[in-house]
RNA sequence: CGGGACGUAGCGCAGCCUGGUAGCGCAUCCGCUUUGGGAGCGGAGGGUCGCAGGUUCAAAUCCUGCCGUCCCGACCA
C-alpha cells in the first residue's frame, strides 16, 4: 500500500489480468460470420476472434476469448472459496468399474475405451462417482464432515446433437462442485450456501437469470434448482409468474388451467358420428367445441406395455412428467394402436379398454368430455371420469402461456432459456453404492449425504453475448469483457499520439485497468473503431490528431454508444469514474 | 435415431440443372497513393472442387457409396 498514489484507485472488483498491446498479436477477426452459424452468440464469438471450431462440439479458446473465460473462472473461484469450498481437481478419465458400481456405465453419452492393457476407461461426463469414491476412502468420521470440494474441470460428453457453437458441445469445462454432510439438514445448508453463492456469481456476470425448479430426474433425488438465462437461443423453457413468485422448468411446472364452460352433464354418454375426424383441430371444429373440452388419448410403449394418456385438447403430454410415471417409453405405432384399440390414432378414447394402462391428467377429473370412441369415425360425448371410465391421475400435462400460476394465479409466461448451472440434493444416491460412510456420535455407520453444483462458464458466457449484442457486436456485462478499456490510437509509433496513449495505457494499467492498445501500424482508423465495437469492450478511448495538444479526450461507452468528452488533465481519474458506473 | 440442407482458395459465395481451360468479393503478399468509421490504383500468390469408386474421349458438373458440417425433431447424467 504506503504512498503509491496508484494504490487509491486500484479497482475493486474480479482480477484484472494484465493490459495488451495489439500489435503483433493474435486477434483473427472474421468480416463475416461461419455459414453455419445460426446463434447470435456464435456467430458474434466466432467473429470477434474469441473461439474457433475444431469440429463438431469442439472449440478451442483463443487468447481474447479465453480472456473472458478466465474472468468468469475468477468470479466463480471467489465466490466458491467465499463459501468456504475448497478446490481440488480430479481426472478426466476413470476406470469403469467406478461407472458401473452406480449403474451410470455405458450410456450413449459416454465416451469409453480401452487402455494398453485392455482396461475399460470412461471419460468423464460428471465426478459425482469420483468424488464419491474419494470421500469413501478419506472420511470416516462425523468429525470429517460437512465438506464442499469443487474444480473446473473438461467434461466429455457424446451429445446427440452438438448446436449452437459453444452453448450445446460435446467437450466442455464445468465448473463442478460437491458437498458431503452427515444427514439431511446439513444438505440443505450446504445447499442454500451454494444458492447464495449462485446468486452472487451471476448477479457479478451481469446477466439477467432466475433460479428455477428443475426435474430432479427418474432417480429420486430431493430437490434440483436450475439457474436459467433467458435467450432465444435457449434450449430449455421455464414458465415463471411476473411477480417472481413461481418459475420452473416447464419438466415439472404446475399451473391452474382455464376451466372451460362445459354447462350441465349429461346423465349418460352417447355416441355420435365423426367421419373423417382425426385431430383435435378438426374434432374442435366439427363440434364446435373448445379444445379444452376435448379429451386427447395418446398411446404410449413403455417397459410394461402400453400405456394410454389422456389430457385435455388444448394440452400435450410431456414427455418428462409421464416419464416419471412410466419410465422409458415410445409413441406407439398406428398398427399396434389398431391392434390394441381396434381404431386408427384420431378416434381413441379410454371407454372400453382393456389390458391397457390408462393414466388421466388432473385436469380431467372434472367436467364432461367428447372422446373417440375407439371405432374409426366415431367419437362420444357427455364422457365423465370417475362415472364413465377411471385411471391413475397425474399430472402429465405441459402447461400453456397464460394459465394460472399455482399459488397467486398469476397468468405465467413461458420463455426460452440457456440453463448455465444447476443445484441438485443428491442424497444418498451415490454414497451407497460406492460405500461412503462416516461414523456417527452415536457410533453407527451412516451413509453421507451428498449434493452437487454445476456451472458452465463458457455458457455463462454465451449467455451474456445473447442478452446483450447489437448490430455493431458484443456489448460485455464489464466484469466478463476481456478489456476494461480499447484504446485505439490513431497516428504512427512516432506520433505524439502514440508517446500519449503509452502513458495513458501505463497509468490506466497501473490503476488495474485491463486496457488493449491498438497500435497495430498500417491499419486504417475506420478498421479499428470498427473491430473494437465488435469486441465489445465496455469502455473505448480514442488517441488522435484531436486529441493532442489540448484534448478532449474521446470517450465512448460501448452500450450506449455515447461518446463522452474527457479533458486531459485526470483523464485516468475520470475514466475510473466512468467505468464504475456502467454495469 | 427420423427428416432436411450443405461441402468449390483463409472467410462469404457463383459455377453443377444442360459434362469441355475453376471464377467473384473480402482477406493475404508486393509497389505507389492514402490515414478519424472495414481505403484507392496497379500487380501477384493461393484450390487433389470433402473422399472413394463408376459412367464418359472428357466429370466440380451425371451415378453409387462413404466422410464431414449445419438445421428441424427425437434424445439429453
Amino acid at each position: 500500500m504506503g504512498n503509491d498514489p496508484a494504490v487509491h484507485w486500484r479497482l475493486p472488483s474480479a482480477p484484472r489480468g494484465s493490459s495488451v498491446r495489439l500489435s503483433g498479436r493474435f486477434w483473427p477477426t472474421l468480416r463475416d460470420a461461419p455459414a453455419d452459424a445460426e446463434a447470435i452468440s456464435h456467430k458474434l464469438m466466432v467473429r470477434a476472434g474469441l473461439v474457433r471450431q475444431l469440429a463438431s462440439g469442439l472449440y478451442s479458446f483463443l487468447p481474447f476469448g479465453l480472456r473472458s473465460l478466465q474472468r468468469v473462472t475468477a468470479i466463480i473461484r471467489e465466490e466458491m472459496d467465499h463459501i468456504g469450498a475448497q478446490e481440488v481437481q480430479l481426472p478426466v478419465m476413470h476406470p469403469a468399474e467406478i461407472w458401473e458400481a452406480t449403474g451410470r456405465y455405458g450410456l450413449d453419452e459416454q465416451f469409453a475405451l480401452k487402455d494398453r492393457g485392455g482396461r475399460e476407461m470412461v471419460l468423464g461426463m460428471t465426478h459425482e462417482e469420483i468424488i464419491t469414491w474419494h470421500a469413501a476412502r478419506e472420511i470416516r468420521s462425523y468429525r470429517d464432515l460437512p465438506q464442499s470440494w469443487y474444480q473446473f474441470q473438461t467434461k466429455l460428453r457424446d451429445e446427440p446433437r452438438p448446436k449452437s457453437g459453444i452453448l450445446r458441445v460435446r467437450e466442455f469445462t464445468m465448473k463442478d462442485s460437491y458437498s458431503l454432510d452427515v444427514d439431511e439438514a446439513g444438505l440443505d445448508k450446504s445447499y442454500d450456501a451454494h444458492a447464495a453463492a449462485y446468486a452472487r456469481i451471476f448477479d457479478r456476470c451481469g446477466l439477467v437469470w432466475y433460479m428455477v425448479e428443475s426435474d430432479v430426474g427418474m432417480m429420486g433425488g430431493m430437490g434440483a434448482h436450475e439457474y436459467m438465462a433467458p435467450s432465444t437461443a435457449g434450449e430449455d423453457t421455464i414458465a415463471r409468474a411476473p411477480s417472481g413468485s413461481y418459475s420452473a422448468n416447464v419438466e415439472l411446472a404446475v399451473s391452474i388451467a382455464r376451466e372451460p364452460d362445459f354447462g350441465a352433464t349429461p346423465a349418460a354418454y352417447e355416441a355420435f358420428a365423426t367421419p373423417g375426424i382425426g385431430s383435435i383441430d378438426d374434432l374442435s371444429a366439427f363440434t364446435g367445441l373448445a379444445a379444452a373440452r376435448l379429451a386427447k388419448s395418446v398411446v404410449l410403449v413403455g417397459d410394461d406395455g402400453p400405456v394410454l394418456a389422456i389430457v385435455r385438447g388444448e394440452h400435450d403430454v410431456h414427455e418428462k412428467k409421464i416419464a416419471h410415471l412410466i419410465g422409458r417409453h415410445r409413441p406407439a405405432q398406428p398398427d399396434e394402436i389398431q391392434e390394441w384399440f381396434g381404431a386408427a390414432p384420431g378416434s381413441l378414447g379410454p371407454i372400453g379398454v382393456s389390458r391397457v394402462r390408462i393414466i388421466v391428467d388432473q385436469t380431467i377429473i372434472t367436467g364432461h368430455y367428447v372422446t373417440g370412441a375407439n371405432r374409426d369415425g366415431e367419437h362420444l360425448r357427455g364422457v365423465v371420469f370417475g362415472r364413465d371410465f377411471t385411471g391413475e391421475v397425474a399430472d402429465i400435462r405441459t402447461v400453456l402461456e397464460g394459465e394460472g400460476a399455482p399459488e397467486t394465479g398469476e397468468p405465467l409466461i413461458l420463455e426460452p432459456v440457456i440453463e448455465i448451472g444447476n443445484i441438485f440434493k443428491l442424497g444418498t444416491k451415490y454414497s451407497i453404492p460406492l460405500d461412503a460412510k462416516y461414523l456417527s456420535a452415536d457410533g453407527h455407520e451412516q451413509p453421507i449425504v451428498m449434493g452437487s453444483y454445476g456451472i458452465g462458464p463458457a455458457r455463462v458466457l454465451a449467455a451474456a453475448i445473447e442478452q446483450s449484442n447489437d448490430e455493431a457486436g458484443i456489448v460485455w456485462p464489464k466484469a466478463l469483457a476481456p478489456f476494461d478499456v480499447h484504446m485505439v490510437l490513431v497516428g504512427d509509433a512516432e506520433s505524439p499520439q502514440a508517446q500519449f496513449a503509452d502513458t495513458l495505457f501505463n497509468e490506466l494499467s497501473d490503476m488495474g485497468f485491463a486496457v488493449l492498445l491498438d497500435d497495430r501500424p498500417g491499419t486504417k482508423p475506420g478498421e479499428k473503431f470498427v473491430e473494437a465495437e465488435l469486441l465489445g469492450c465496455p469502455i473505448r478511448v480514442t488517441i488522435g490528431k484531436r486529441t493532442l495538444p489540448d484534448g478532449p479526450l474521446e470517450v465512448q461507452v460501448r452500450r450506449d454508444r455515447q461518446a463522452h468528452d474527457i479533458p486531459l488533465e485526470g483523464a485516468a481519474q475520470a475514466l475510473h469514474a466512468l467505468w464504475q458506473g456502467l454495469r
